[in-house]
DNA sequence: GATCGGCCCTGCCCGC
DNA sequence: TGCGGGCAGGGCCGAT
């Protein structure tokens, strides 16, 4: 899904219907679904019998699992199509169900469901981070989200302005601000009238802040409705879809007629994938850096 | 050190 | 109807 709102919208799932909760058993279905757990499935698998899960935290698309004793975590990546689902045991297997979680209270169970293997589950030590937090080592490398109260504007500014990339590749790049994926960064761009390929280095200070908060506000308006999902694939943990994409002006709109100005939003090649934006709105700078 | 392309996967949709 | 190519919301790794 995942992008920030998406995984927020299953943290607070995972919070609500496994907090507290012990582990019974615990099978990893396929290799690459505990890839970045060094020691393979079946270690991370016995390493989970018997602890409890104590909350469910996120920073930026990571999401984990602190256990029992605050020392370590499950840490949970959902990838390009993972799913996390809490489901009565009855529930028939996924055709892509790649681990299991059941618990000792014989409640619903834990399914980590990823048709495409690019997510993944691992065992992770929780270690203090040069802003305060404490989070996977893992994940100590990802900065804060825009929505995380400790998150410093001024901070993203001054290092935004030190890159020399565009302003896309800069949203994207979650050692600078973590959450924001392909659709939510198509959409700030959109809201903030700039170009993909932007200069960051010359971006004006106020200009940038502008952007940051267009970011922060497309992001919780999607989380307001349930998040993003333009199929199946993207759901919370149980099983329920979001409405954002009702909302979205930019990503995914080729020919679409832009909802400002009227005229048709284009798609264009981008690191190997896609972005959208309107070609009146949102001029080709003359330094731009494709 | 910073930046960027390639690649890891499966499935769906479209055009031929 | 069948097949091949392109594309999909991410992030790590290695080359430059």
């Amino acid at each position: 899904m995942p992008e920030l709102p998406e995984v927020e919208v299953v943290r607070r799932g995972l919070d609500r219907w496994v907090a507290g909760r012990t582990v019974e058993r615990a099978e990893v279905l396929h290799p690459r679904a505990a890839r970045r757990h060094e020691a393979g499935g079946a270690d991370l698998a016995q390493r989970l019998r018997g602890r409890t899960i104590t909350t469910a935290s996120r920073r930026g698309k990571y999401l984990w699992l602190p256990l029992d004793g605050r020392d370590s975590a499950l840490v949970a990546h959902l990838g390009m199509s993972g799913q996390l689902l809490v489901q009565p045991a009855e529930t028939p297997d996924q055709t892509h169900l790649r681990a299991r979680l059941a618990f000792t209270d014989g409640g619903r169970e834990l399914r980590f469901v990823d048709q495409r293997t690019f997510g993944g589950l691992a065992l992770d030590a929780l270690v203090d981070d040069d802003t305060g937090g404490v989070v996977p080592a893992s994940v100590a490398h990802i900065a804060r989200d825009p929505l995380d109260p400790g998150f410093d504007d001024g901070e993203w500014v001054r290092r935004l302005r030190r890159r020399q990339t565009g302003l896309k590749r800069a949203l994207l790049d979650q050692t600078l601000a973590s959450g924001i994926g392909n659709i939510y960064a198509d959409e700030a761009l959109w809201r903030a009238r700039l170009h993909w390929a932007a200069p960051t280095e010359t971006i004006a200070p106020a200009r940038a802040r502008e952007l940051l908060g267009h970011a922060r506000d497309v992001m919780s308006s999607a989380l307001a409705e349930g998040g993003t999902s333009f199929d199946a694939l993207y759901v919370n943990v149980n099983g329920e879809s979001g409405y954002f994409d009702r909302s979205l002006a930019a990503y995914g709109q080729a020919d679409q007629p832009c909802p400002r100005c009227g005229r048709p939003i284009v798609r264009e090649a981008f690191m190997n994938r896609s972005s959208y934006r309107c070609p009146q709105c949102q001029r080709t700078p003359r330094n731009a850096h494709r």
